[in-house]
DNA sequence: CAGAATCCAATAGGATACTG
DNA sequence: CAGTATCCTATTGGATTCTG
């Protein structure tokens, strides 16, 4: 009996089916998230709040490493996706809120999925790198 | 009675854990595989290999715009994180194949998660953009 | 406080040519 | 076929300065 293909999850078939049209691979849906999911902090500022709603600054310190400049550009694109919601009070100086919005706090679910994979497989992974590096220095000085 | 924090998924938690000490920032679970994710192929290539091994050009016929120089690459990292496994067959010329290990398999049952969140939400974020775009262009023609 | 604007550095990644 | 090596471009993102 030949061994059928294992089709997991049908990640592979949707896949191939943009592949076979060279033009539109970027309406992949999987590209499409991926890209997304690529950038840095498009999926920090959401973890950030997820808690409760926060203010600029506050989420500046609690990503300590971003930028302003980066902080700005990924609130505009995940408020234009209606995954946060801007809300400005006209106190002085102005009050700036950001929340998740349903849709928003919807994106974490999948997230975690992919961060408890990470915490699950860690240690496995770490062994497979030890491996690796032990048998490519041994190739080097053989 | 006072709204609560949302706790969702404990990511929040989980990532405010880090962001407490600066120093290790990028030990940070959530932050090492999203930089992972980062990368364009480090998701593609195993979505290639999901249904069955190939071999190098198979795989580049699979995903037509990839360069031979990042799929090297990119095998080469995911051989190192145990999620590939590379075989040689000392044919004429050399045939070498590429199948996802357990390990490897394990990672697209995330990622099919984050692919059905895109498709779930594909229409409502559309939607949202032009809104958006709409409201943002008002504003300017005002 | 909450940005906008400008400039600059690092990295990812493509094109091409070459090899066993 | 399955790469390696070199060069070059583009995108990402940080630092700094300025404003209402």
């Amino acid at each position: 009996m030949p061994r059928l293909p294992q089709e997991n999850h049908g990640l592979g078939a949707l896949f191939e089916q943009w592949s076979a049209n060279e033009r539109d691979l970027d309406k992949c849906p999987v590209r499409r998230v991926l890209s997304k999911i690529g950038n840095r902090w498009t999926t920090l500022v959401p973890i950030a709040l997820s808690q409760r709603p926060l203010r600029f600054n506050e989420i500046v310190r609690a990503i300590p490493d971003i930028s302003k400049r980066m902080l700005t550009q990924t609130l505009r694109e995940l408020e234009r996706d209606g995954l946060v919601l801007r809300q400005v009070f006209p106190t002085k100086p102005p009050t700036v809120e950001y929340q998740l919005t349903e849709l928003g706090k919807s994106l974490l679910e999948p997230i975690a999925g992919l961060v408890s994979w990470a915490e699950a497989t860690r240690l496995e992974i770490e062994q497979a790198r030890l491996v690796f590096d032990r048998v490519a220095s041994d190739g080097a000085n053989a």
